[in-house]
RNA sequence: GCCUCUGUAGCUCAGUGGAUAGAGCACUGGUUUCCGGAACCAGGUGUCGUAGGUUCGAUUCCUACCAGAGGCGCCA
């Protein structure tokens, strides 16, 4: 099975002890599943109708896409979920804010920014103004009973933030697409038949007239049970509904073997409730398990909580310009052999790709401090230091008029900087391994930035294109094993790797 | 009050029941007739929050405490 593009790296070495050898030889370089194949939904981003996404849905969005890709690539059935709020007492206020406004194209055409404002001055009326408050009250269960105006009226507001969450998607270069939109208020119709079948089973309670299921092994402030309330007292339903009609859903219809929720850590209560009350159900077993992919919250400078109501929160869209923004400088800066076109698509892979990287490289579950100049620094441990990495093989391939594809045959190791490099390629599959098994991502950015390194310091020492025939050949069959490596363990972190920048 | 998370170099962060605890940034010096200098090479700093316990051995496991953050009934 030797032909073009096959690359045959074995080497022995003492620190290896017993498993001296290992080989890397796939093109593909495949990782094998140690586990049956699972059907896995994978729900990331939510953001909300009407608001700015932020940087809280940043991680969720690049944390979420990077697992999608990570399960599916191991061999995983992975469905993507958007789990967008569309639904509940918020949109009482937004659509009556909408009458009010006369505004009948249900704010279509509103910058991201306008619709915050937009929903900034409905909470605003809302809190002031006990009869609009009243009204919007009115509005939800309008809303709720299906009454048409409101419907139609509720529905370009949704359409309105579907071409915005789609832009924002678009540049960020995530698989989520319109079709992945599972949003809240697609489960309404579920809610009666979810209450019925938990109180079939004997879970529901009434507690002050709200219908409850009291999860074992939860209490409040005062030590008494807490309650998961599936039914409100005024006889709406409020998200824990939603959730576990969610969770109903996707473990029943949907038949999924695992489900991973990408929600900040302060959900970790109530997602754990969900899914003790799911366990109680039986909609969860041993085989069909929920988790939740928690993360830390986003800090600012001074590591105080960057909260969206705190006046001057980060939105996504201006991270991203930012972001963009001096990428798009440091290729004008370095790189003004590129055409215009060229400059800005890879500005816009470098500066998303860094923007990633520096989200993905922390643990997940720590609180993450967010600075604009460490987040799109283009030096050190960053996703355009390993993008120059790769770019660079390919520039030693234009040089020499080499196809890098068509090297074959073995890597043979005569300097210290190949043995340094080789032995960092070997890690790749159990790296990618243990991710696809721990959900922890940042150990594969730390090593792919380790292959990097290993790359420079090889690249500075061992010339290529200059060496003899036999040291040439197996110089590229490294370098086109280590351009393999880089860009299939971006692609799986969801950040590009260009041949030129 | 109860529960959860965090505490490692000046800063941002990795890491392990085992040997002198590692990266990046910042700082200092050096490297380009040669494949891209967004690079490479060299230089050092730690009471691993505190105190106990388990162990031959603890930064790692257990307990308590301190500090910071989050959560705890009709918002999501």
């Amino acid at each position: 099975m030797a032909g073009p593009g096959f690359i045959n790296l074995t080497i022995a070495d003492d620190t290896l002890g017993a498993r001296a050898t290992a080989a890397l030889t796939d093109e593909r370089l495949r990782v094998e599943l140690t586990a049956a194949p699972q059907r896995i939904i994978v729900d990331y981003s939510a953001p909300n109708v009407a608001k700015e996404m932020h940087v809280g849905h940043l991680r969720s969005t690049v944390i979420g896409d990077a697992l999608v890709r990570l399960l599916e690539w191991v061999g995983h059935d992975v469905r993507r979920e958007n789990h967008i709020g569309d639904w509940g007492t918020p949109f009482g206020m937004l659509i009556e804010h909408l009458v009010d406004v006369e505004e009948t194209d249900g704010a279509g055409g509103r910058s991201a920014a306008e619709l915050t404002a937009f929903y900034r001055a409905a909470s605003t009326k809302f809190a002031d103004d006990p009869d609009f408050a009243r009204r919007a009250r009115e509005r939800v269960v309008l809303l709720q009973n299906g009454d048409g105006e409101t419907r139609e009226l509720w529905s370009r507001l949704v359409a309105s933030s579907m071409v915005y969450f789609g832009e924002v998607y678009r540049r960020l270069d995530v698989r989520l697409a319109s079709d992945d939109v599972v949003g809240e208020s697609h489960y309404h119709d579920d809610l009666p038949a979810t209450v019925a079948e938990l109180d079939g089973l004997g879970l529901l309670s009434d507690s002050d007239g709200a219908l409850c299921v009291f999860p074992d092994g939860f209490s409040n402030r005062h030590g008494d049970p807490l309650p998961l309330i599936v039914q409100k007292s005024d006889g709406g339903f409020g998200y824990a509904s939603t959730d576990l009609a969610t969770i109903r859903q996707r473990f029943g219809e949907l038949g999924a073997d695992r489900v991973l929720y990408v929600v900040g850590l302060p959900q970790r209560q109530h997602l754990e409730m969900v899914f003790a009350a799911a366990r109680q159900a039986g909609w969860l077993t041993d085989d069909r398990e929920a988790v939740h992919v928690g993360f830390g919250s986003v800090l600012d400078r001074d590591r105080r909580l960057l909260r969206s109501r705190s006046g001057e929160a980060v939105t996504l869209t201006d991270l991203l310009d930012e972001a963009l923004r001096r990428a798009a400088a440091a290729v004008a800066d370095k790189s003004p052999d590129l055409t215009p076109e060229e400059q800005t698509v890879v500005a816009t892979q470098v500066g998303i790709g860094a923007v990633k990287y520096a989200d993905l490289a922390n643990e997940r579950h720590k609180d993450y401090v967010f600075d604009y100049d460490r987040m799109v620094a283009f030096e050190g441990a960053t996703a355009p230091y390993i993008q120059y990495a790769h770019a660079r093989i390919h520039s030693i391939s234009r040089r020499g008029g080499v196809d890098l594809a068509a090297v074959t045959g073995p890597v043979v190791i005569g300097h210290r900087r190949e043995h340094e490099l080789a032995l960092e390629l070997l890690g790749f599959p159990d790296v990618v391994a243990n991710a696809a098994d721990s959900l922890e991502l940042h150990p594969l950015c730390r090593h792919l930035h380790d292959v990097a390194v290993a790359f420079s310091s090889f690249y500075d020492d061992c010339p290529v294109l200059g060496a003899e025939p036999e040291v040439r050949r197996a110089r590229l069959a490294l370098c086109l094993l280590t351009a393999r490596t880089l860009a299939q363990g971006l692609d799986l972190l969801g950040i590009a790797a260009p041949r030129r920048m």
